[in-house]
DNA sequence: GTCTATACTAAGATAGAC
DNA sequence: GTCTATCTTAGTATAGAC
């Protein structure tokens, strides 16, 4: 690769990072262009040599959200659903702490206001959050289950003002996935 | 009360109904305060005579979406927490095509980034939600764990574009419920 | 590829007539 | 209390220099 399209790349890699973190930090509407590009170190100007629009930039922020996400719980947690849902389901990614928050349970509602390239890049990102719960429970409904309770579960924590309240909702759902988690599947073995 | 107070009374109520409906479906920015109005059969000027900013009718809006649709299910469903939880996370709730969506699901990422005055609505709503499950379960813990995977359930269904997809996350919610309904609750018995 | 400058639009909020 | 008209701000997107 050329130094001009490695440089390139390197600057598109900037600007996505920003608007990963300010996007799944803020939503959408919040953030503007400018405040990415700034972030990143750059004017205004610059943005349309990487990005059609701010749509555009809002689709591929989100994959890119969602690999540092998925690349920061991967570090810390073993390989049992249970210490998978306790880091997930933690007052730090609740608090907005972690500089890389789950862009599934940040977005949930601003996606469905977007356009299809939006929500097909969202869809796809749920998917592969589904596979990886998959492999750890092999029972989909289970999984089903288990992803709605932990992003459902840091969604609402988020929204709440009373600490306590949303303390106690955090460790219900922590609970609640365990259980579901221990149950023995439903005679579907052959 | 007199004529004119009456007046003022019924206006502000169909602004409140307009916007209600409005932002559970369509979200806080995508809204101006000019289609509220014109919704409501009134110019943009008329708005400041009945609330002081967007974000005040916003408050006051996520209110009157609730009534709404705690009426809406009251009427539909029976006494146990399986029925609740069915109509609930039904279809037609996720489509968009009841009048009255719940604004705890439709609104779960919005609050986030509203102020104290509009957090604090949600969390009274959310709370009020929780008292009328608790009625059914008796059991805080679990009624939080229903809350979110009732909550959590249609927002995420709304969000994903793969309708097969999102028709399973709707049962297996369904079926979570049940689940943890039928548990007995760990011996906290006197 | 990045900059500065600018066109264009939308929306929140206010003023003043009736 | 409701209207029309207007102020102001902010943000997307484009044009053109380097």
């Amino acid at each position: 690769m050329t130094w001009n399209k490695t440089h390139k790349k390197n600057t598109k890699e900037r600007v996505l990072q920003s608007a990963a973190q300010l996007f799944t930090q803020e939503g959408y509407e919040k953030i503007s262009i400018n405040q990415v590009m700034e972030h990143a170190q750059l004017t205004r100007g610059a943005f349309y040599a990487h990005f059609d629009s701010k749509s555009d930039l809002y689709a591929q922020a989100i994959k890119t959200a969602a690999n540092n996400a998925h690349q920061a719980i991967s570090k810390t947690t073993s390989d049992d659903i249970a210490s998978l849902a306790n880091h997930y389901l933690s007052e730090t990614h609740r608090d907005k702490l972690l500089p890389q928050s789950c862009p599934l349970a940040c977005l949930i509602t601003d996606i469905t206001q977007q356009d299809q390239k939006v929500k097909s890049v969202y869809t796809d990102v749920f998917k592969a959050f589904i596979t990886n719960i998959d492999k750890l429970t092999n029972d989909q409904q289970r999984s089903f289950q288990i992803a709605t309770l932990m992003i459902g579960g840091i969604a609402l924590s988020k929204a709440l003002e009373d600490q306590k309240l949303s303390d106690s909702l955090l460790s219900a759902c922590q609970s609640a996935i365990s259980t579901l988690a221990n149950i023995n599947k439903p005679s579907t073995d052959i």
